[in-house]
DNA sequence: CTTCAAAAATGAACCGACCCCATCCTGAAT
DNA sequence: ATTCAGGATGGGGTCGGTTCATTTTTGAAG
C-alpha cells in the first residue's frame, strides 16, 4: 500500500520545500547552499538530492506554486473581464504582476528567469516554458474575449504575442532593478494599454 | 611612458579574447573551462583573471563587439527609414536580428542574458543593460521618424517601450530554442508589425 | 650596467554544486 | 517476529570558477 512511507517521502519534500522558501527569504538563492537546506529541513544532503535532482529543481518547485495561483486569478478575469480592453488588460496583467511576489522574491525570480534561458532543455526550463505558454495563451484569450470592443479585421494572434512579449520583458526589468517599485511598473503598463486600446479601438 | 608594458597588455588582453572566441565555437559556453582559454592564449589561468574579472566579463566583450556594430546599423536605418512603418519596423529589427549571429552564437546569447537577469549589479549586468537602453532608444527614435504616418495624438513613447520589449523577448525565445530558424522569427515579427501598422495608421 | 618598486604572471588552494557508494534504517509482507 | 527492499545516510570525490600569496618581469632612475 501507498501508506506510511509514501505520506513521509510527502512531508519529507513539504519539509524540504518550506525549509527551502524559508532560507530563500533570508538569504539570497545563491548564498543558501543546498547543505544549509538539509540541515533546515532535518534531512542529509543526499537526500535533498533524492527529491530535487539539482538546486534550481527546488527554485522550480516554489516557482510553480506561485504561477499556477497566478494562472487562476488570470482565468477568472478571462472569464469576466472588465469593460474596455485598456481596464482588461490591466486587470490581468495587473493581477499577475500583484501576485508574482507573494510567495516570491525577486531575486528569486531573476535566478528562475535566467535558469530557463540560461539551462534550455532541462527538466526546469521545460516545465517553466510550458507555464509561460498559458500565460500567452491566457493574453490571446483576453484578446478573443474582448474583440467585439475592437475595429474589425484585426490580427488578434500576433497583437497577442506582442502584448505578451512586452509584459514579460516588463516584469524581467522589473525584478531585475531591486529598487524599482511595484507601483511603476503598473503606471508603465497601464500607459502602454492605453496607447494600445487607443490605436485599436 | 605608456609604450611597452601596455603595448603588450592589450595584446594580451586581445589573444586572450580571440582564443576565448574560437573555443566558444568549438564548444558551448559552459563546457569551455577558464583553463581552456588561458592554456589557448598561452597565460596562466590567473593571468586570465587578470584581465577579465569573470568568465561573464569575457563574455561581455564579445557581445559588446556585436552589439556596437548592430547599433550603427540601426542609426542608418534610422536616419533613412524604408517608406512604411511596417517596412521602417522590419528594417530596423530585421536588421538587429540578423547581424545577432555574426560573432556570437544562441548559446553565447543565452548565457549573456541569463548572466544579465541573474546577477545584476555587477559590472557585466550594467554594461549589457547599456547596450540594451541604447537599442530601445533607437526604435522610439525610429517611431518619432515615422510619426508623420501615424494617426496623429498617439503616445510614441509608450507604443516604443512595448515595441522594444516585444523584440526583445522575441529574440530571447528565439536563441532559446536551438532549432529555431532565423526565417521564422522574421516572419513572425513581420506579422505583428504589420498588425502594429495596420492599427496606428 | 645595476637596482628596485611596481606591475603582472603564476598555479596551488578554496569553495560549493553535484555524484557515488557502502552501510544503515524502516515500513510492509510473510 | 523476521525478512527484505526502498530509501536515507553522510563521508569522500570530482569539477570548475575564483582567489591569493608568491615569484617573475619590467622599465626607468642612478
Amino acid at each position: 500500500m501507498a501508506g506510511l512511507r509514501a505520506k513521509h517521502k510527502a512531508e519529507r519534500a513539504d519539509r524540504i520545500l518550506a525549509q527551502a522558501m524559508a532560507l530563500f527569504h533570508e538569504a539570497s538563492f545563491d548564498a543558501v547552499r543546498m547543505e544549509d537546506i538539509a540541515a533546515a529541513a532535518e534531512v542529509s544532503t543526499g537526500t535533498v538530492y533524492n527529491y530535487f535532482a539539482t538546486k534550481g529543481d527546488v527554485l522550480l518547485a516554489l516557482v510553480s506554486l506561485e504561477v499556477e495561483e497566478v494562472l487562476e486569478l488570470g482565468a477568472a478575469v478571462v472569464a469576466a473581464p472588465p469593460e474596455g480592453l485598456a481596464e482588461a488588460l490591466d486587470a490581468l496583467i495587473g493581477g499577475y504582476y500583484e501576485h508574482s511576489l507573494t510567495y516570491l522574491t525577486k531575486d528569486l525570480w531573476r535566478q528562475a528567469i535566467a535558469l530557463t534561458i540560461g539551462a534550455p532543455g532541462t527538466r526546469f526550463s521545460l516545465i517553466y516554458a510550458g507555464l509561460d505558454d498559458r500565460l500567452r495563451a491566457q493574453v490571446a484569450d483576453l484578446l478573443i474575449a474582448c474583440r467585439g470592443q475592437l475595429r474589425p479585421g484585426l490580427a488578434l494572434a500576433p497583437l497577442a504575442d506582442m502584448i505578451f512579449g512586452s509584459l514579460n520583458q516588463a516584469f524581467t526589468d522589473f525584478v531585475r532593478v531591486e529598487e524599482m517599485e511595484m507601483a511603476s511598473l503598473l503606471t508603465a503598463m497601464r500607459a502602454r494599454h492605453a496607447a494600445l486600446a487607443q490605436a485599436l479601438a
